[in-house]
DNA sequence: CTCTCCTACAGGCTAGGCCACTGAACCTGT
DNA sequence: ACAGGTTCAGTGGCCTAGCCTGTAGGAGAG
């Protein structure tokens, strides 16, 4: 889009990838006709004929959408569909346009919430030392007068290891990566970076105690604080 | 896993395809030779010739990792690392052992408790007549003699849209699939059918008066009434 | 010293081929 | 008539070989 319109002020320029508009057009051929799970797609030859590209690149396409979750693709049978149009639309206007910030801050702080408790109830003392390790750091850049934005996410990520839970710990790199490409940037604000290390402090001595609801507590003062500016982190 | 340890009783063997054992290999590469975000992977050419594959498997490869948000392929630069090895090797993890149940449930009571809250905060009209309707749906199955496992899930979407948070509506179908498994398991116990759609009754009616506390502690409690069937398993 | 331009090397994509798997139509012996 | 194998057309899986475009750093001109 924008590589079509005119150059772009920041960042590299968007690259088209052509397997990415393939996951587009299947994702809206999917939803116009109708297709609904168990249905198969058609074969392989006949749709890089139709959408006029190789075997190969349609090949890619196809491993994106089964990493997607949309379709199955079996040896002999064909691609088939695994959840209804409505989900693939979801993911297909999810790409399109990008979410929005508060939405955004929205499912961080859920998650982050539970996982501080469960980090609380769950941690081993080696979660506890990348806890304490991520704070140093983070004292260490802020003494720097770097805003330790290093040292944030590393805490966030020690928290969220010390949870042991692989599903949620996804969800949040989810989360992440919509953060990164909504290219958000936080403010740094004069005195935040002290703020935030301090409620740091509080998530990680409700957590080495192993308290799970001032953990849950202090997660949540700690993203209202942050998200009243900056918004995240 | 099964495909390893010897044959599965029901359902298809797994079909084992390369980009996908290429995808372990390279996470666990990134993992063990400790890069960095921003490093770069070795040019496609000599991977693909380290790996013995040819280079439009790796390039499939590559497509699932740049799905997966662990690395960007940047066209006459090469593949650039987007997270740290932790989250690469957590990914990893759960692509191994898929979806444990326990995780699956923790992460889904996590996000529909608070989905039930903000329901309760930002329904309209017609997100109730939504609700309603799969409630109806739902006792008509039952009436029927069926678990019901339809209007479960209509319920769960309608819930998931009253809330208006399209991030977290994309977490929910992110773990849509692993849920519905969940769901149907549990609905197929004797007398499930009956407590869930009372439970689904109690969700509705703090939604409709818009108690966004009372209708989290009621999603809370029919989460536990559910995922205490399913892991009995 | 700076700037331009060249070029080696990166990924993007195509074409065409062969192999392995699936499933249904089709035999064949009972 | 039937249950069992067998065949075969169609499907995806993967490979080789090649040419294209984009990137970035160094050589050379100014």
């Amino acid at each position: 889009m924008t590589d079509a319109t005119g150059p772009q002020l920041l960042g590299r320029l968007a690259r088209p990838r052509l397997y990415e508009q393939l996951v587009e057009q299947l994702l809206g051929y999917i939803e116009s006709a109708k297709l609904r799970p168990g249905d198969l797609l058609p074969a392989e030859r006949e749709l890089a004929e139709r959408l006029g590209v190789s075997r190969a690149t349609l090949a890619q396409a196809l491993v994106a959408l089964e990493v997607l979750g949309v379709i199955d693709v079996q040896h002999g049978t064909g691609a088939v569909l695994r959840h209804r149009a409505s989900v693939a639309s979801v993911i297909k206007g999810l790409r399109e346009h990008r979410s929005r910030l508060p939405d955004i801050v929205e499912a961080r702080s859920t998650l982050e919430v539970r996982l501080a408790a469960l980090a609380a109830e769950r941690r081993t003392d080696e979660d506890l030392t990348a806890i304490d390790q991520a704070l140093e750091t983070m004292q260490a850049e802020i003494d720097d007068g770097d805003r330790g934005a290093h040292g944030d996410e590393l805490f966030h990520q020690a928290v969220t290891g010390a949870a042991h839970s692989p599903v949620m710990a996804q969800l949040m790199a989810f989360i992440g990566e919509m953060v990164l490409e909504t290219r958000l940037e936080s403010l740094a604000q004069p005195g935040r970076p002290e703020q935030s290390l301090t409620s740091h402090r509080d998530i990680a001595e409700a957590i080495r105690v192993q308290d799970a609801t001032a953990a849950a507590a202090a997660m949540q003062r700690h993203i209202e604080l942050v998200s009243d500016v900056a918004l995240l982190e």
